[in-house]
DNA sequence: CTGAAAGCGCTTACAG
DNA sequence: CTGAAAGCGCTTACAG
């Protein structure tokens, strides 16, 4: 029923090499064979297998890609600049998540050996960076977009972004808007953009005359309820701040809402930045000053770096770079 | 280099036939045989190729799903939904999206066409339903999820939710509450979800003999904005009202904003309710009460139906359609 | 410029 | 219980 290359041969009466040929532009052909095979393709509306084109050409036009989390808030940006890359080349996009645990990563695993997909981008789940490492060891094409920070021993080509600088311009706004003495709500100690984060705001505090003691720094984890119980935790300490640093916006959330609960407003009384800017940042109460992640611009960079090396172009040395940018909204400034 | 069928049948002194037939579980093998032949697989570490077997079996065990974007609030909880189950089925999620508008459907079209998935999953982009209908008349298995209620003809087996009721529950509950004169900022019109939850909202104000004027239904397109510029178009006017329904959470957002910026309070003055249960709903201040739709068991739903389609399950009688429930938060009690 | 044939790596009747 | 052979639907040397 479904018709294929040899019922398009057999009507315009050349070769199945012959209809390849128009199909895929390749070699010499005389002009008006090709138009005929031409017409008899559109006339049948024939479409090659991608099944038998696969297994012929040993690839598959299929990309995949590892994340932890769809649910994620900046997930979506992520995946649509990876699909909208991906897609404009006529790749496909082929999905794996770890929300199965180990069973998830073992499934993950089959799909690698059987060859399902000719390249990887990878959003790295947690504690899995030897196993990918493993993967493009053995061959594997892939792209890291990295978003903890962790370099991951410079053997897989990475997007990254600017933790240090990004967290350096907030504490530069925060300081041009006279608040010196801020609050640090930091995300996990292990990762890497943790440090980075931590870094590059203390850095310019103490540059400017205003170190950030340890008591104000509380480790968080990247959860709206870190970042309540930090503002709690550090009003019960008696500590004194007028504005509050998170590693992320969904503890950005928190921290307003402690504040406000507490009888304080932001950004009067307390102003507040957060990291990521998730589409929700801008239509928070108030909208929330942070720094923007180019989450959508790393997907694209990701799939584009990718293709890139399936077609040869050899793969950037290591790292790509696509800066963070501070974002000013209500959240600190009146 | 890399190991095949062939090498594996060698080595064990058998033919590709046995070998496959180890792989498969099928046929009566003997059973030393068969240890022999797993014991070399496990030596050579064999998986099969996936293009060879996809070519030979005639199916790809991949489903497509086409969703209009990606970075829609709640598309991540649907997507985990559905890669979760497919996943744990060993089947593959292969993602297209419609952000690039007419070339994307083309590039989609022409995956149809290649027949590079077994079956599809759909949100239907607007516009779509025609292309889409044609698509599952020519054979391709799918299974919709509706997210509009729009009612597809009724030939595609889709998965929906209860808008009527649900708006009607979020009724009763603002009844509960005193609320009398409520504001509804309604989606897009032309959608069958916003004539539903209208309706199921007004109904039961009507039977509560606190019929809802037209004055006080607002046509809004599910944005922030609209939801702001409801309130301020309703305070301009004069209107009285203490509470508001919104047909999403994202305009609810943008109500609370317009609200506290005229400087009534929620939900003292004005209760506040939503549609859609997003993962921000609960994390706004105040969190939001909101009708929550089940993306994720729909994203479940959608993918179960699909496969047990493949396995010859007759297709469930139609609609398959999963309650949305009522949350109350703090925007409509103190 | 064009075609016959082998090959991609499996599965599946068909025989024995 | 096991194997030889054909077939899945293309692509690609190799010849002419």
């Amino acid at each position: 029923m479904p018709i294929t290359i040899a019922d398009v041969a057999a009507r315009a009466k050349v070769s199945k090499t012959t209809v390849s040929r128009v199909l895929n532009g390749k070699g010499e052909l005389d002009e008006s064979t090709a138009a005929r095979v031409r017409a008899v393709i559109d006339e049948l509306g024939y479409v090659p297998s991608a099944r038998a084109v696969n297994l012929a050409r040993g690839r598959t036009r299929v990309v995949g890609m590892l994340v932890p989390s769809l649910t994620w808030p900046w997930m979506g940006e992520v995946l649509q600049g990876a699909v909208d890359v991906l897609e404009a080349e006529e790749y496909g996009l082929l999905l794996f998540t770890c929300n199965r645990g180990d069973d998830s990563m073992r499934q993950f695993g089959a799909q690698v050996a059987a060859k399902s997909f000719d390249g990887l981008l990878v959003i790295e789940p947690e504690g899995t960076l030897d196993y990918i490492t493993t993967l493009h060891s053995r061959g594997l094409p892939m792209v890291l977009i990295d978003d903890r920070d962790q370099l991951s021993g410079g053997q897989i080509p990475t997007i990254g972004t600017t933790n240090h600088s990004g967290a350096a311009d907030a504490a530069r706004h925060l300081l041009a808007i006279g608040r010196h003495k801020p609050l640090v709500i930091t995300g996990p100690a292990r990762f890497g953009c943790t440090v980075q984060r931590t870094d590059g705001f203390s850095s310019v505090y103490a540059e400017a005359g205003h170190p950030i003691s340890d008591a104000h720094v509380m480790t968080g984890d990247f959860t709206v309820a870190c970042g309540a119980d930090g503002v709690k935790q550090a009003i019960a300490l008696g500590l004194e701040f007028d504005a509050v640093f998170c590693h992320n916006d969904l503890s950005a959330f928190g921290v307003v809402q402690a504040i406000q609960d507490s009888g304080r407003r932001v950004p009067d009384d307390v102003a507040v930045v957060g990291f990521d800017d998730i589409p929700m940042a801008a239509h928070h109460q108030p909208p929330l000053s942070t720094v923007h992640q180019p989450m959508r611009e790393m997907g694209e960079a990701a799939a584009r770096t990718l293709l890139a090396h399936f077609d040869g172009t050899p793969v950037p040395n290591r790292q790509t770079i696509i800066p963070a940018t501070f974002t000013v909204r209500a959240s600190t400034q009146a």
